[in-house]
DNA sequence: ACTTTCAAGTGACCGATGTCACCTCGCAAA
DNA sequence: TTTGCGAGGTGACATCGGTCACTTGAAAGT
């Protein structure tokens, strides 16, 4: 039997995805949590094979989640499940810890596949986007101007985004253009659309 | 036997929710597809009497979906579903026809309850929600207003919307003036962000 | 010790953006 | 039929945003 902890924001989605691993005679979905910062715990608990994670989590993300499981139950395997491909989210959750990487919009038959896999430690990845992950590279991003980017992704102006974190006006200024040109980006929306879609952001 | 079409472009989660249905005694899923623009001519061949669509589809999304099949299939009852609990999706999904309308982090074993009500032609609806979207009321923006709004979010400058849209280039920040002061926001960005939450554009 | 790298800041420049006053035109309700 | 409204447009204005040159200080390689 493969036990399963089932991580999963939406409880529509988190309740047929049990319902769909139930009928699977050799996995038992042992744990149902939906949010990240209650994942480790419930672990602890369950004492799981194999986390479903999700990266799109209220409290912490599936990706930091990851990485505090592997802190605490180090025997676990992290299957990382995500609606958005972005080169970026596989880079950062294999470096966080996990052992594979699906997308939502893979084929239903494949996720006990997949979950089988993982258990035995094997490798789970999608091969389009773990090239598109290499070939991207890594952000090129400074943390201070990707912190500034998403601060002003919402329509702050460079002053607010200054006030929030403590810096100068045209210090932010700076950082966006820097962000735009390493983006090759026509101005800040652009660049974070860019940074978004690479999952840099 | 209650017949279901089940249109959502996420084959991992459609996959789930047919398994979670396939519990039922009284529901059959009769078709599965996962464009908007596929759902009228799959209806029309598999009769079915529920139609759960969900809203953020390719081709064409889950409202424009339900509008037509109201049209080619009047005696088939919609359920709406979506991820975004947006008063104007909910507004607009209404007048194009559909019965119900539920959230996908509502509780999974109200799918089949929603089903059910929705099959004998009772409303299905988020009491939150839809009080909600009756004190926002209608969108303010007229309709070339959001359409100059939806054409600037991505990062194109006035001129680029302006050439974009036959227009010239005072009268696309005109509007973007226009639109900034009836939702309240500081700049397009935010304006932009606030007509998103309430589904207005 | 020296160079490089990055965060941070300053001051200046110019194009883009948001606002306002005011115009025409077509259409629909009073 | 007049009145009002929205689409579309023009020109002017102040502010904001993106860029550049240059400086400082701290950390890390060599």
């Amino acid at each position: 039997m493969i036990r399963v902890l089932l991580a999963e924001d939406q409880d529509l989605v988190r309740g047929a995805m049990a319902a769909l691993l139930s009928m699977e005679p050799d996995i038992e979905v042992v744990a149902e949590i939906d949010r990240g910062d209650e994942v480790l715990t419930a672990a602890l608990q369950s004492q799981p094979d194999v986390a479903l994670l999700d990266i799109e989590m209220p409290g912490v993300d599936g990706i930091a989640a990851a990485a505090a499981l592997r802190g605490g139950l180090p025997q676990c395997r992290v299957l990382m499940l995500t609606t958005f491909g972005r080169p970026g989210y596989l880079r950062r959750a294999m470096s966080s810890g996990a052992t594979g990487f699906m997308l939502k919009d893979a084929p239903a038959a494949e996720l006990a596949v997949a979950i089988r896999r993982t258990a035995r430690g094997e490798r789970v990845l999608d091969p389009q986007l773990a090239a598109q992950a290499l070939s991207d590279g890594d952000s090129p991003l400074s943390s201070r101007e990707a912190e500034v980017l998403v601060s002003a992704v919402d329509g702050s102006s460079a002053a607010d985004v200054a006030r929030r974190l403590f810096l100068s006006e045209g210090t932010v200024r700076n950082h966006l253009s820097a962000a735009i040109q390493k983006l090759g980006a026509r101005n800040r929306m652009e660049a974070a659309r860019i940074a978004r879609e690479k999952g840099w952001i």
